[in-house]
DNA sequence: TCGGTCACGTA
DNA sequence: CGTACGTGACCGAG
């Protein structure tokens, strides 16, 4: 049977649907016949178990969907995104890269008997490779093939576990537990919020959507004619203010810039900001630039949008990532890129509140906090660090913030680029950490986060080699890799913080609902709202104590309780 | 039908 | 010659 568990203990688990489960522990193995497996996990959920899956998004879904919401787990996949540096997480990719071996293509699809030819029953391959069999779903036929899952899944933990305690931990104060093994502990919690929110969806007012919609881009077309005409009629409101009045394809870019000619406008490409000094002289570009806001609302916040990404309950749903590219949180659905004046919609139903918080400069002070250098803390211990970065450079407000934006963005033309010579003498060691990222980003080395998370250069060194060391692919590698480390430890925090203020919120109705870069809303009800804002507050400060122990850095954030997502701090 | 480009929203 | 991402329209190649 299982054994006594303490809390934290690792459990592997998998679900065989209508079955029961398949269980692994250091020293044990067992299945557990149940026609109910959810209720069985959330049953030992209250031993006190961090559950072992292969990945949150095939293995814990079943048991979000049924309302259980775990409070701790080791996510395999998003493990081996954060050791590995691996970008797929299917189990195939993840055993490979465990066992060292190389990362076998996708299985997808039906396979052919020609596939499997030479496959025995095996779980394991003679070549090391898990079976295609297994890897398409064979986990699930029987008690003892999700029993030997969970083994294997057991095994891989450890292996990970061995690996993320063997990295570095580059706090200044490390702690008893080394942050890379803590980052793996809330990296694999992001994932899982990640199924959490993508189930959970954001509260939207249809009624203020409907308006907002109606009133930009017309009503709810009833026919595709009605749309096309609609359509026509935005179209007319600007040709009507150019020379001729003819159809021009709006759409088309070199066409808009034929169009703009006739008024005498030549622009090298049609971007807003670089036509936005024309409107106010010019009617026709005001009108041209109003129609692409509209435009932009009508095709990716319009009224399809609206009808496939929100739910018969109201609920604007995506599929969320936890960590891509330097390790930030993805969604889609529009939900990170939703437009300032759609938000007003974003309101839950009467009784629930939004708590909405945010943290303040926090890239600048995970730089302070990652490079060790000390000015730059000092800085980072007061309430608007460009104060005092302001007072070292002997400039203003404003200079001193472009000039911390531009070094961590690689920056270097432009007044930026004259601000970054007077950061230097005043931060050295945060602006060394920078030059120090983006050579290995120019050379194709490999480079670490502050958390542990492998940023694969390598695998540009090939192409970078050919390019030569000053040519633009280098470069531009360089900025990636200078931005990363500060973009990627900013993602780490963010989901340490998120992580605990997930806990925090267990055994009550609140809920995180959306997860933006810096910001965090959480959907709760009224009554509760006071509460889950100080503890939102008091996450950042616990998760703060141990994230950057002894840097000196202060985390700061700007958090309120509002009715609407839009509404003013 | 695909990948590339333009464009633009968020952080 | 500031980074990241997701989305949609259009283009030209296949």
């Amino acid at each position: 049977m299982i054994p006594d568990l303490r809390r934290g203990d690792p459990l592997a688990v998998v679900l065989a649907p209508g079955l029961g489960l398949g269980l692994a522990w250091p020293g044990g193995s067992t299945s557990v016949a149940s026609s109910d497996p959810v209720a069985l996990v959330a049953e030992v959920e209250e031993r006190g178990a961090r559950w072992v899956w292969w990945s949150a998004r095939e293995h814990a879904s079943s048991l979000v969907a049924a309302g259980v919401r775990p409070r701790a787990c080791w996510d395999l996949g998003a493990v081996s995104r954060l050791v590995h540096g691996a970008w797929r997480e299917d189990e195939g990719a993840v055993w490979a890269l465990h066992r060292g071996l190389e990362v076998p293509p996708e299985a997808e699809g039906e396979l052919s008997l020609l596939d499997l030819a030479g496959e025995a029953d095996d779980v394991v391959r003679p070549d090391g490779q898990l079976s295609r069999e297994w890897l398409r779903g064979s986990w699930s036929r029987s008690l003892d093939a999700a029993q030997t899952w969970a083994r294997l899944a057991l095994e891989v933990q450890q292996g990970q576990e061995r690996l993320v305690r063997a990295l570095p931990d580059r706090r200044r104060e490390p702690g008893p537990t080394s942050l890379p093994y803590l980052t793996a502990l809330s990296e694999s919690m992001a994932s899982l919020l990640a199924v959490e929110l993508g189930h959970d969806g954001l509260a939207i007012d249809r009624s203020v959507l409907d308006e907002l919609l109606a009133a930009t881009v017309g009503p709810r077309p009833a026919s595709e004619a009605e749309e096309i005409a609609t359509r026509r009629a935005r179209d007319e409101q600007v040709w009507r203010e150019f020379p001729g009045g003819d159809p021009v394809d709006l759409r088309n870019p070199a066409n808009v810039r034929d169009l703009l000619r006739r008024i005498g406008i030549d622009v090298p490409d049609t971007r807003s900001w670089r036509l936005e000094p024309y409107a106010e002289a010019s009617p026709a570009v005001a009108a041209l630039l109003r129609w692409r806001k509209a435009e932009r609302i009508a095709t990716t916040y319009g009224w399809s949008w609206s009808e496939r990404d929100i739910g018969d309950d109201d609920r604007l749903r995506g599929v969320w990532g936890a960590s891509e590219g330097a390790g930030r949180m993805t969604a889609s659905a529009g939900l990170h890129n939703l437009p300032a004046e759609l938000r007003v919609a974003v309101r839950p139903p009467a009784g629930r509140m939004l708590v909405r918080a945010d943290l303040g400069q926090i890239e600048p002070r995970v730089l302070a906090a990652v490079s060790g250098d000390t000015g730059l803390a000092a800085a980072a211990r007061e309430p608007d660090m460009y104060a005092p970065v302001a007072a070292a450079l002997r400039s203003d407000r404003p200079t001193a913030k472009v000039a911390v934006l531009a070094a961590m963005y690689g920056q270097t033309s432009g007044p930026a680029g004259e601000a970054l010579k007077d950061m230097e003498r005043a931060y050295p060691v945060a602006i060394a950490f920078l030059r120090d990222a983006e050579e290995h980003g120019r050379r194709g080395e490999d480079l670490r986060t502050y958390g542990g998370r492998l940023l694969r250069l390598s695998s540009l060194a090939e192409a970078l080699a050919d390019a030569g060391p000053e040519s633009h692919a280098a470069h531009s590698y360089g900025r990636f890799a200078r931005n990363a480390v500060v973009q990627g430890a900013a993602a780490e925090l963010f989901k340490a913080w998120a992580a605990t203020v997930r806990a925090g919120l267990a055994g009550s109705t609140a809920r995180i609902v959306l997860c933006l870069h810096d910001e965090l809303l959480v959907e709760c009800d009224e009554a509760d709202a006071p509460r889950v804002a100080g503890l939102v507050d008091e996450a950042l400060q616990s998760t703060a104590s141990w994230w950057c122990s002894g840097s000196g850095v202060r985390l700061v954030s700007d958090t309120s309780v509002v009715r609407c997502w839009a509404d003013a701090h």
